[in-house]
DNA sequence: CCGGAAAACGTAACCGATAACGATTGCAAT
DNA sequence: ATTGCAATCGTTATCGGTTACGTTTTCCGG
């Protein structure tokens, strides 16, 4: 290794090799033009150097730069998940990625951070980009793939089914006997938040069960704003059953509250997620959930994207993925009614 | 959201706000020399036009960025604990983070990669990088701070305390009456694996009991070079009691062969592993292995690379975090012997 | 009312590369 | 010996900002 001096550019290349950037840009890039021995010339020049060209000034001077960008606003576990699915469907493209994560307030959602990182990102140096759960609408000058969109939004997007997977789980617990079931919601102004709700709704209507607004906690998926809204729902006279949360964090967060409160999990009480991160097979009892494969979304996500900035795109901008119940140790049929 | 046309530039807000560029990038840095009305139109044409600054084009000009880069060759589960601590670590630094991965043989080891991804990024695009786990050397021009290097590496470094980690785990081993116990290292070339291999030697050295080649087998940290390595040693008519892997990949892998082959652990055979990735824990035995914490490197390294940029660092260019043995299920006191 | 320094602002070079265009060269056809 | 057409290569403008430097304006005290 060396700590070596200034980095070498295209121009110290071209004084080597005797020759033009220009020429030295044509050999880079493979292009038309250059006569054997002139190449050689060029190749070798690049070799003594060590020369590497810099993504920096070519994204500025070129239209296409090959170089996707993904923005995210935190890197959660599943974050990992997203990144695997991205980088096997990137695999061989010839597109390279580059993520962007600003310093202020990390974990916390600070508002308009897809927007700054976008625009830092897209002006010249990436040919399109993912957002990875925004909190509010994108524009942009370049193609954009959205996973988990804001509600109505038209932006290209890939999301899972949240709407069935919720009604799943919820007709899983109707099946197991519960009546009284609560919800803790995730931040309303997400498609997937809104589309849960949706799904709880639309199962309990099907089964004639009437939804009370008292067992319907409202939270913005952070697994903090479960905890009281957990206790709250407990510590009622007539308490749920059951409780179908919009994330597994907040899920787990239940199972903490209720360890805590000596409610027992499954027998007083069954818990459903959704989201299925790693963490929730750790849990004790194993979260039952619903699984979205955060690897597929990356990958259908990355997929598109290609085939947006290339043009070739010919399906549907908005893509759901399905979804899968996952039933585990947290949740069991409902005790004999113990109701007057 | 607005699919909007070409990307808004320094000039038109200058146009708009009816002074030169230079000006605008005045106000834009905040910089000494502007007049309160003048950084008031500036901000307000800023404003309208709704223009973001391009991180590209200032880096190419710029001395300082106030970017740090990362580069890795594949995104694992641990690889989200690292970055988790890298961000924590920058939270109100005010420098922001660039991940680079390159497309072509996503996963797999390809020569050179470290090296290539840091010159995209170290020309001018960034003010330092942090290298996790690379294959090889690394030069830049660029302040650099590598994760796990390679032997004999003497580029700043954070590295965990793989010596005492992996004499503990065999130690551990030795305590419970194990006496042949096998080992599977990783590949040689880094590190981490050799001061694997060095505690391994070490622990059975100070407890007397020699050491026997042909209980090592020797991987390279891919999971699947463990499985015909860990079949070799368990077809032995003189087999190991206890297998001690160099990583918690191809401590799996040894569990998934055992299995196969009707050995029970850790009955018949003890393992343990090293890394403490998520999946051990939900291994079936869980796995007995040497925590190093990804977070706490990520956070370290981080906060080395800071303090190197802004030439203020005062301590050690190599840094050595302590491990922590995990004693679970997969290890158990050695049967009383069978040996004739 | 004037001189002069400081403040405010514009001009132009520059960062490292690419692209459009023009200039030069070689070789075959006329 | 000219002409014509490619192939080859250099020159220059440009990408979107930053910055050194020069010019103009403002605002004092004398």
């Amino acid at each position: 290794m060396a700590e070596g001096g200034a980095p070498v550019t295209m121009s110290d290349v071209a004084r080597l090799a005797g020759v033009s950037t220009a020429t030295v840009s044509r050999v880079v890039n493979g292009r038309y033009g250059v006569s054997a021995s002139t190449i050689a010339q060029v190749r070798s020049a690049i070799e003594r150097l060590g020369y590497e060209s810099s993504l920096v000034a070519a994204s500025l001077r070129r239209t296409r730069t090959n170089v996707l960008g993904l923005v995210t606003h935190s890197f959660q576990s599943y974050t990992a998940e997203v990144l695997k699915g991205v980088m096997d469907a990137l695999t061989q493209s010839g597109f390279d990625l580059i993520i962007y994560a600003n310093s202020d307030v990390y974990g916390t959602y600070s508002e308009g951070w897809e927007q700054r990182h976008l625009t830092r990102l897209s002006g010249t140096l990436t040919d399109g980009c993912i957002v990875v759960t925004p909190w509010g609408e994108v524009r942009t000058s370049t193609p954009v793939v959205v996973i988990d969109p804001v509600r109505d939004s038209t932006v290209p997007s890939v999301t899972a089914d949240n709407l069935t997977g919720a009604t799943t789980a919820v007709e899983h617990l109707l099946g197991l006997g519960h009546r009284r079931i609560g919800f803790i919601a995730g931040r309303s102004s997400l498609a997937a938040a809104w589309s849960r709700e949706e799904g709880y709704r639309k199962a309990l209507a099907e089964a004639g069960v009437p939804v009370d607004p008292a067992l319907i906690g409202r939270g913005d998926f952070n697994p903090e704003s479960a905890a009281p809204l957990a206790r709250a729902l407990l510590e009622r006279p007539d308490r749920p059953t059951a409780i179908f949360a919009a994330s597994d964090g907040m899920a787990l967060k239940v199972l903490e509250v209720a360890k805590e409160m000596g409610i027992d999990v499954p027998g007083d009480l069954s818990v459903v997620g959704f989201d299925n991160i790693p963490e929730s097979a750790l849990a004790e009892p194993r979260l039952t959930t619903v699984d979205q494969s955060m690897y597929r979304l990356g990958h259908e996500a990355a997929h598109m994207l290609k085939s947006l900035v290339t043009g070739e795109w010919e399906g549907p901008r908005q893509i759901l993925l399905p979804t899968r119940l996952l039933v585990r140790g947290s949740t069991a049929p409902v005790r004999v009614a113990t109701r007057p």
